[in-house]
DNA sequence: ATCAATCAATACGCCTGCGTATGGAAGTGA
DNA sequence: TCACTTCCATACGCAGGCGTATTGATTGAT
């Protein structure tokens, strides 16, 4: 009898000593690390059953296929992207440093960003397709809030929301990409280039003269 | 005897009516299709083979391994890329300009998008990390050059142009991840969005008052 | 103590892609 | 015509991943 209970099912049975017995969210995360070292293709019954030390005898008593370990594997992804990543955000209290941290956030795990990137050009499979997109509408949403909560109107919330989330997924390209290019955290170059996209994402809206919104970027000579 | 020449060897014998007889060039472009179709996993020998209507017998005359054809397929993108993209922008008079027309290349084909991602996302061989990194970094000077020309100092036109250029990766993710989320070429809100793009990433150098560059987004609300 | 359920090992067949070996057809030069 | 080159087909062995079938060991309940 296989185990094709696709929802939760605990059975971390601690055995006593030495052997745990996998549990199906094991093999999901051990799945989600695959992806961020191998890309999707990294997500493969066999070398996963040689990682985790069991064979695929395991897995097939778990999952009833590959299929089904990336369904599990996307969804839980999907739950710490949101719940990790916004909510820290989103425990600031002013919108202001709401969307300050979410541009710092640009220095966080290289680990998301491959994750992130893996699936997204997995174009192929609609199921990660779909889980990719409620991520980044998830995002870009909170982030038109907190640009609204800002005191911008539905329109220009909206446009600086993408400008800002197109900055920060092209921040983690680019020091992917070309990571000699980037600051290091520890140099004072990175403080530096921090608060110039502070500055250029954040609208400045103290001269409502005619009612009408006029942002602008902070002096980036200020920063030196 | 393989054909273990690596440089070119045009040999397009148009052998008088149906028979074309493959190129190297040949492959390495359909590789390229392979790419942007079904990522890296997509310049598979049989496959591509099969695509252009021959066998195995083929391919091993003109390559090595699927390596060389690698190899061939970045030189091939890593042209283009350079070529076709930066020139366009290249043309142009002014640096502003210049600017300009990069930033509208966000709505430029998808294909290039799904290739450059697909690529990036190859973290494991060095050899396309390289040739990513060559191209971006490419990129990257041309925009910093720019910026300079504009009249910024180095340290500010490299700032703009991180900045720029992670709006313009950051924008193509955003169009294949969430494609409903961006408003299409034809209508009102993409002239607008590019208006308020244009606002937020080329510096208003109006007022060198102290000597400082003071560079200021244009009101987002001129753009309704 | 026994029985059933849980979890995993082993062994098997299948498919697909890589790379090689060999031969063959079409053109080319002598 | 004969040798030789160019380009491709066919056939083969190999490796790795997927999925199944079967068996085995440990545990919990009765």
């Amino acid at each position: 009898m296989s185990n094709i209970n696709p929802t939760s099912k605990p059975s971390v049975r601690p055995n006593g000593n030495d052997k745990p017995t996998l549990t199906a969210d094991a093999w999901a995360s051990a799945a989600l690390d695959a992806i961020a070292r191998s890309g999707l293709q990294g997500v493969a019954v066999e070398p996963l059953a040689r990682h985790l030390g069991v064979t695929k005898g395991s897995f097939y008593w778990h999952f009833a296929n590959r299929e089904a370990l990336l369904e599990r594997t996307l969804q839980l992804w999907e739950k710490q992207e949101t719940d990790e990543v916004l909510n820290h955000a989103q425990q600031a209290a002013t919108p202001h440093e709401r969307v300050q941290r979410l541009i710092g956030e640009v220095n966080a795990s290289k680990r998301a960003s491959r994750i992130y990137q893996a699936l997204s050009s997995a174009t192929g499979d609609p199921m990660i397709a779909a889980c990719v997109r409620r991520v980044s509408e998830r995002r870009l949403k909170f982030l038109q809030d907190s640009y609204a909560d800002l005191g911008l109107s539905a329109h220009d919330a909206r446009e600086w929301a993408l400008l800002t989330y197109s900055v920060f997924l092209g921040t983690l390209q680019i020091r992917r990409d070309i990571p000699d290019e980037w600051p290091a955290a520890d140099r004072p170059a990175f403080k530096d280039y921090i608060k110039f996209l502070m500055g250029a994402l954040i609208p400045n809206l103290e001269s409502p003269a005619d009612g009408e919104l006029v942002p602008n970027v902070a002096a980036s000579a200020a920063n030196r």
